[in-house]
DNA sequence: CCGGATTGTGCGATAATCGCACATTCTTAG
DNA sequence: CTAAGAATGTGCGATTATCGCACAATCCGG
């Protein structure tokens, strides 16, 4: 641990950056339209920085100010879209994903981890089965989905055992499983069978399977699910009614991708 | 023009804030990873201004660092999804889409327009009909697309004619109406007639037909289209063969869009 | 083994950011 | 209708964080 770096490492951090970060992730469902004092407050900046921040949004185009209230523009999903864009993943994930969830008529989604969470990369819907919505970028907790499950079996055992210690591992419904000890070991079956089965952990009457998708390398670097309803599936039945389909994506897609991602 | 103002505008601009976001925005497909020295040439900054946005990106966990190469992390979705949760569009949008498209079996989008783009906030695709890609936030020059008339149309005439003007309106197909005089003219018959029908002006053997969205005070918020290849079907057979469902949809989600997004 | 290019570092000067305190406007309640 | 409360906009001096140059270290290609 270099103490001479990290000194160097907060002298080069931009400050306003950082607020500015902040700012926009200020906004979401419940906060559509905000005002100075309330991004103040929720970004934990003085009025001033919060005032500052939306003013320099405001003339960059990213937020307009109506009435008061700012709002975010659509220029900022060129933020978002920057990723997006530069990352190849989601271009090859999402016609794969259209065809199965097409083929099979069920909902079918790819995602990939960052920190204890999975987001959605990819997606396709039959109908709405859930009660959210969940879009490109949505996010999830990784302990109770069967994608953030099949992602963080392919991490460092340690790493994944971190990751969990520091999740807030909420239950969601009465079958979620949040014991840390429980979760390891359902880690070493997922990695051991190579797929998940997730029963109503996150909203009942939801079920889900879900398979790693590795890069040419072997290296997992998202999840690849199904998604349907248990008055439709039990969740024992979904391994015989849609692994083998998953397996196939799978090893489609493992030639196509290349990068360390 | 408060010449006060704008003084006071410039005092309060957050120069660290822009410059980060304009790095963040060099990231492309072409642009994976780039170096300190390419992310200033692309945002047209010092280096070291470079570096120091890089290292606070970093250290927020926006970026990482590869071998001298930095990289954009699945982090940065949450600034783009900050604008899609706290927007109502691309939610109520995205069913809709995704039950046309089932229905008819064509690729279908929502999309809104930003400046001289629009970007796509919903899809659903049967299979790739297009050269490229097109996920959320996808961008594509609104004066020779269907929705991008749609959208340009709605505006105030002066408005529209101000924004085709600004628009570099490259001809991608021999089929592309680029001369301004023209465009205005099929804006106004888009304005009387109500939808929009595009026929190879983007990508040859792509049409498509698009009408407007309206929120419940009658604005119009977004576009809604169908796109398909001309060997299946003449886009002169559009109208009579999507029509229709595009307004069923239009009529169904103009009483469920409140704000004035 | 040696250029060429790129990254990392140190540092002083400058100017940009900060946040307080006040004036103003809008909203709410009585 | 008026007054209290809250939130926004403004001015300004002090501080400190940002800037960019110039040099050292490193990586890469010939």
């Amino acid at each position: 641990m270099p103490t001479r770096n990290d000194a160097r490492a907060d002298r080069d951090f931009i400050a306003g950056l950082g607020k500015g970060l902040s700012v926009i992730e200020c906004f979401d469902e419940e906060n559509v339209s905000l005002g100075v004092s309330a991004v103040a407050a929720r970004a934990k900046l003085s009025r001033a920085a919060a005032r500052r921040c939306l003013l320099t949004l405001q003339r960059l185009g990213y937020a307009e100010l109506d009435g008061g209230l700012y709002r975010l523009t659509p220029r900022v999903l060129r933020l978002g879209f920057a990723y997006i864009a530069s990352n190849e993943l989601p271009d090859l994930l999402q016609p794969h994903v259209d065809q199965l969830s097409g083929e099979i008529h069920e909902s079918c989604s790819a995602s990939i981890l960052d920190g204890n969470e999975i987001v959605y990369i990819a997606r396709a819907a039959t109908k709405r089965i859930m009660t959210v919505a969940l879009g490109i970028g949505a996010r999830l907790p990784a302990h109770c989905t069967s994608m953030g499950r099949v992602l963080l079996a392919a991490l460092d055992p340690a790493e994944a055992a971190r990751r969990i210690a520091a999740a807030p591992r909420k239950a969601f419904t009465p079958h979620t499983v949040t014991r840390k000890e429980d979760l390891l070991q359902i880690l070493q079956q997922v990695r051991q069978q190579g797929f998940c089965v997730i029963d109503q952990e996150l909203e009942i009457g939801l079920v889900s399977i879900a398979v790693p998708i590795h890069n040419a390398a072997g290296k997992t670097v998202a999840a690849l699910n199904i998604g349907t309803q248990s008055v439709r599936f039990a969740a024992a039945d979904l391994p015989a009614r849609f692994l083998a389909r998953l397996k196939a994506a799978q090893k489609d897609l493992k030639p196509l991708i290349n990068g360390p991602a």
